[in-house]
DNA sequence: ATGGTTGCCGTGCAA
């Protein structure tokens, strides 16, 4: 039987018009056949597509917004766009889903910040992440009939496990890793059985981050990160899992996206 | 305890 390898990798870059050329240092270092970019911050008729045709990405799915969100998927390989819900109802750029030839199905999703008071009753914003994970968990409790391989992954922008922040601690009332986040990002990810593919291969007690504020005058030194980033899986892809890569020196490129590049490569019939 | 930075847009807001 021939196997085919496939890296997905997924971004938060952080206006994908200002950053669109890091994409070239990407695809130097991981080699990803699909990227699933979020904040791209763009309206689609502003989207560089030209520009990331020309790395190689000749099969480009995009739906963004005017300054804030915005998700992308770029592909060496053809994908079907599939529909998806309209989230909360608010008509944000939030989801992208796609099928590819095989018949794996992708799911890149942005999920909101959150704002900084992790209080729904004062701060609408945390409200809205509270309510759009557990819609997110509906979404894929209805999805229970739908066998095909699927391969979720976005900025979830919540770090669930303790080792997936700098101070479990220090973060317990620091909207990402408050304890009612991570329950309802766990009960999303039970809801469809998905296997979070990066601590396959990394264990739960080894420190593990994506993202560094901009806040910090030395990220390295001060290495206050969160794991905010993330790819899983559907159980009959987990056989399939080889390597995963996150590539903490993207933080160091010229004129950085405070999120790194997350890759996952996956052996595939 | 506070403030720290960035992008987009327009001098505020979201992250």
């Amino acid at each position: 039987m021939t196997m085919t390898n496939l890296t997905i990798a997924t971004w938060n870059i952080n206006s994908v018009r200002l950053r669109w050329r890091l994409i070239e240092r990407l695809l130097v270092a991981a080699k990803p056949d699909v990227i699933a970019l979020q904040e791209t911050k763009t309206p689609d008729e502003f989207f560089p597509a030209q520009e990331l045709r020309d790395l190689g990405y000749a099969h480009q799915l995009f739906s963004g917004m005017k300054g804030y969100n915005g998700v992308a998927f770029l592909s060496r390989l053809p994908l079907t766009r599939l529909s998806g819900p309209d989230w909360c109802g608010r008509g944000d750029c939030r989801h992208l889903a796609a099928r590819l030839d095989n018949g794996v199905e992708l799911h890149n999703f942005y999920v909101p910040a959150g704002g900084d008071i992790p209080d729904r009753a004062l701060n609408d914003k945390f409200g809205h992440k509270l309510d759009f994970i557990a819609e997110a968990a509906q979404f894929w409790r209805r999805e229970h009939k739908n066998a095909a391989p699927k391969i979720l992954l976005g900025d979830l922008n919540i770090a669930p496990l303790e080792q997936d922040v700098w101070s479990h601690k220090q973060l317990l009332d620091v909207v990402s890793h408050t304890p009612v986040e991570v329950a309802g990002l766990l009960e999303w990810q039970s809801a469809h059985g998905f296997v979070d593919a990066i601590r396959y291969f990394v264990p739960a007690n080894e420190k593990l981050y994506s993202w560094w504020s901009y806040r910090n005058r030395d990220w390295r030194k001060s290495d206050r990160g969160r794991r905010l980033d993330h790819i899983w899986v559907t159980p009959n892809l987990r056989d399939n899992l080889r390597s995963q890569k996150i590539l903490k020196d993207a933080r160091d490129w010229p004129q950085p996206s405070d999120h790194v590049p997350v890759t996952l490569t996956l052996d595939l019939p």
